[in-house]
DNA sequence: TATGAATGAGAATTCATTCAT
DNA sequence: GATGAATGAATTCTCATTCAT
């Protein structure tokens, strides 16, 4: 008696998440030409002929972990405000993108590898350029919001120009050298210590709703 | 006859820096991975096999790139005053930091590729480590000279603990972080808008001498 | 109960030559190389499993192709008088193995790649020698019974020497060279306007019986 | 002392050459896709890799061969008039046209294997079309040139139509045929006594001057 | 019987490194 | 020193065949 089709596509599934996580975790420790089919094949526990039963080439594996990884971050990061608020802050934007962040430890590495050699994605097609965009507009947002305060002496009557863009890029600047120190580093990261400090700063302004 | 022996030298030396330069470009656009020693060789303009006279292997190669690069960035920077000021302030750190990447741009391209792979770097002894040691030092001195204005209403008779570490990394993150833009940006980034900004929170912090 | 067996048989059969047509119309499509037995299956509309239950092996379908086409074409193949004739003329035979040859194109593009490839055949065992054997006596019959008429001057009393079996070769060339062109041409042959000069020199000679 | 600019070129042109003639020995036996890269390199008396200095891949080497011989052919194919005559009859471009494709014996049978594969050829963008184009448009000529005596009962008073491009078809169609026997048979073709029986149905049709 | 997942041997190709000259 | 031919191991990928269900 043959196996039932839902039987097949469940035997298809495991397996594609097995290679999937298996070259993620790869491709996150060694980097994308460190490592070799046969590797991810040894590790997900299958041959490496199989590897080309779900994904039609290395390439087109990457491509399916960076776009599995994409959109489980696009769909899982909304801002929420604390316990007890009502608002979302700065601070709240930016704990809660580092915390993201740690979360998927793999792919954030993977991504910082990948991130660093453009030519790969490009030859690849991936955007990663709408990646920072979304990002950017998202801070961008807070920052519009609720303006920097200056030098205390610069309040004059006078409006300040709109540095929103400006500040947003800063703040990117910010969590993304946060998180590469977190990802790349060997040793602990004093990460409450960090978000402690940071919460001084940033917790005093919020996305107007 | 010692003359020669010095324009030997001279000539060996003016190879070997032809090579590392060739060498620091193709990694720094293509990664390490993906430049072949033949491609190197050619863009250096010389033969394959001279190579080896010069550099034992492609991982000797690498590590040579990286000694003398960063034996260059330790020797030259120092962070000084600007015209008219008699002490840096941690905003000129800030500036000077990423002006000198931006001056040895194929340089730190190759470092960001570098240190998203710390298992490359492990596995030829490169001690990354020591390089963020040093940078979170000179930002700790800073920070420790002259303490972070908190809230006013800290202003309490109580000291505040010493935050000057955690207050580096952080201050460290946000170079890191606009350096990474920057190098991996295809656009123009904005970095004299980004200076205008951080001008206002970090120009009023100095180095105690 | 016998009906169901029956109808068994059909189905194998069915599928068996299902099989046997998407094989061959790849084959010639493609070659035998550059035909894999998924794409066969796919064509066939059955899995590739499957296959293994009709034919053991890829060689197997191969040898079963040749062997259907070889039977169909020794069953089919006799010259016939055209209508309103009593004797098939050489004419005749060159028409009939042409058209016969246009009929089975897809079988007979196969033959030419594995006709080109004797090692291939030799290796599966097929006697592609017996064909040629065949089509040869069949020729040489005609061109026994009435002689080719040479030079006039040649009209001594003497009896030529029989030259049948070469100018049977000659005829199976020239048959051979219209098909290889009509089967391989991308473009239209003008296949009627050949017959029509063929006419004059060949339907003045004819099989006795 | 390191080797001159004409002992690489020598050693290249011998390594070439003995590339060349291993891949069409062994395409010609086995056809392309039968003939694995390690065969021709074991064959060749050289490593696999070294295969790769001179030929991008083995398409770009098929492409050589057919370069290289389809050269050869048309520099070396001019039809001759026999001994003792004037003028080259019909006759003369059989025979000659024979005995060139014999000596060629592997790049014929390669050939023939390729014109039963169109389709490998149009993926190379080789253009066989143009190669049976130049031999029907010679074979033309003579046609043209002295008419086809037919039935004497044809001899009325009217011209005949211009069926030398049909007539060039046949020819063509006889010796492709012949040749395509010669090459692909394992036994002895009886080439010489084909050749007297044609004689006396070509050698009375001369190209005009 | 029927499915398609799974295997593994072999193919083409690349490239760091060695070597003869 | 200097060249580039030569090697061979490793890599990606294909596919005939087997197997569990």
């Amino acid at each position: 008696m043959p196996r039932t089709k839902e039987q097949f596509q469940q035997m298809q599934e495991s397996s594609k998440a097995e290679i999937l996580q298996a070259a993620l975790e790869l491709f996150a420790e060694k980097g994308f030409e460190n490592t070799s089919i046969s590797a991810i094949a040894r590790r997900a526990g299958l041959s490496q002929g199989l590897m080309y039963n779900y994904f039609a080439s290395k390439d087109a594996l990457l491509l399916a972990i960076f776009e599995k990884g994409w959109a489980e971050v696009q769909s899982s990061f909304v801002v929420k405000p604390r316990k007890g608020r009502k608002k979302a802050s700065l601070y709240d934007f930016i704990v809660q993108a580092c915390r993201a962040t740690l979360e998927k430890r793999d792919f954030w590495r993977f991504v910082y590898i990948m991130r660093s050699q453009p030519l790969v994605l490009e030859r690849l097609g991936v955007n990663i350029l709408a990646f920072e965009q979304m990002i950017l507009a998202q801070l961008a947002q807070f920052c519009a919001a609720s303006p920097l305060p200056l030098n205390s002496l610069d309040e004059s009557a006078v409006s300040p120009p709109d540095n929103s863009q400006t500040e947003a890029r800063i703040i990117f600047a910010l969590i993304d050298g946060i998180c590469f120190h977190c990802l790349s580093s060997s040793q602990e990261y004093p990460l409450n210590d960090v978000f402690a400090l940071l919460q001084a700063q940033y917790d005093n302004r919020f996305l107007q709703e």
